[in-house]
DNA sequence: CTCACTGCAAACTATTTGCATCGTA
DNA sequence: TACGATGCAAATAGTTTGCAGTGAG
């Protein structure tokens, strides 16, 4: 998803796009992978110093209302923002605290997780905690 | 795991056992599931008024610590408590937010899972959102 | 031209901490 | 008796809200 399709989004819901929005979609459809609000709003300063935190926070709200992005929480409490689109796990290292996007068979999965009395699943959220390949061994400290 | 179990499993890592302590461990072992820290406040209250919510938190972290209990932070933010045991899939209604375990095989789970690139897993975390038998329609609203 | 969006600062909520006192081991 | 645990209140962190001014459509 482009910043530009989520422009498009946007207005199809009816939003307005302001500079700021503008910013902040580029950066939640950029590089960086599941950024904090706090990170968003410093990359956005880079381009757009007068964006205020609050906005950063609402135009976050707007797009996992519209269904556009998710909001994980982590473990720590951290709360990390991600487009949505192809269904994927998440591993978390708990020594640097990165976050890599798992692609795994996902129907295969939801029919091991079906439950069984009258639930009506909408939405799976699949997370393991460990250690990744360059925090192999778990030292003392940790990010989480 | 019994309130006694826990006591003893405190007094092994050289926690004291005092009042509150075991008021606050006999809730978790009670049979309210996945409370949150205000509810075992409430609850603990009820038998030991001079409880402070600042030892609740305390209490838990330890039992977080010494590995007896997870701490779940749910989509919403909310932080639930659930002893350490069996290992399960939780299933949340979006409506009226109870919590259910959902037993399934986690060895296969876990195969499904598997990461190619030298993560070493140390944790799953496995959390459905949906609608419980109870709220099988989605209504307006909605709890989380 | 209108009203949604903005920045700022204050408000809020959930959790943690500092400190003098208490009570377990 | 010693020192870990406690209650209280203040501190903290992250997020939300109120409001008057601004600018997108």
């Amino acid at each position: 998803m482009t910043r530009l399709e989520l422009v498009r989004k946007f207005r199809q819901h009816g939003y307005k796009i302001t500079p700021q929005r503008r910013a902040i979609l580029g950066v939640i459809a950029g590089p960086i992978s599941h950024p904090t609000a706090e990170e968003i709003y410093e990359l956005v300063r880079e381009r757009m110093p007068d964006t205020s935190l609050a906005t950063v926070y609402n135009t976050l709200r707007e797009l996992v209302t519209i269904g556009e992005a998710y909001e994980l929480i982590l473990d720590c409490g951290v709360r990390r923002y991600e487009l949505t689109g192809t269904k994927h796990a998440h591993l978390v290292c708990l020594q640097c605290g990165r976050i890599q996007d798992l692609f795994v068979n996902w129907a295969e999965l939801e029919s091991l997780l079906c439950p069984q009395d009258g639930f009506r699943p909408v939405r799976y959220d699949v997370t393991i905690y460990g250690y990744c390949a360059d925090c192999a061994s778990p030292p003392e400290g940790g990010l989480c």
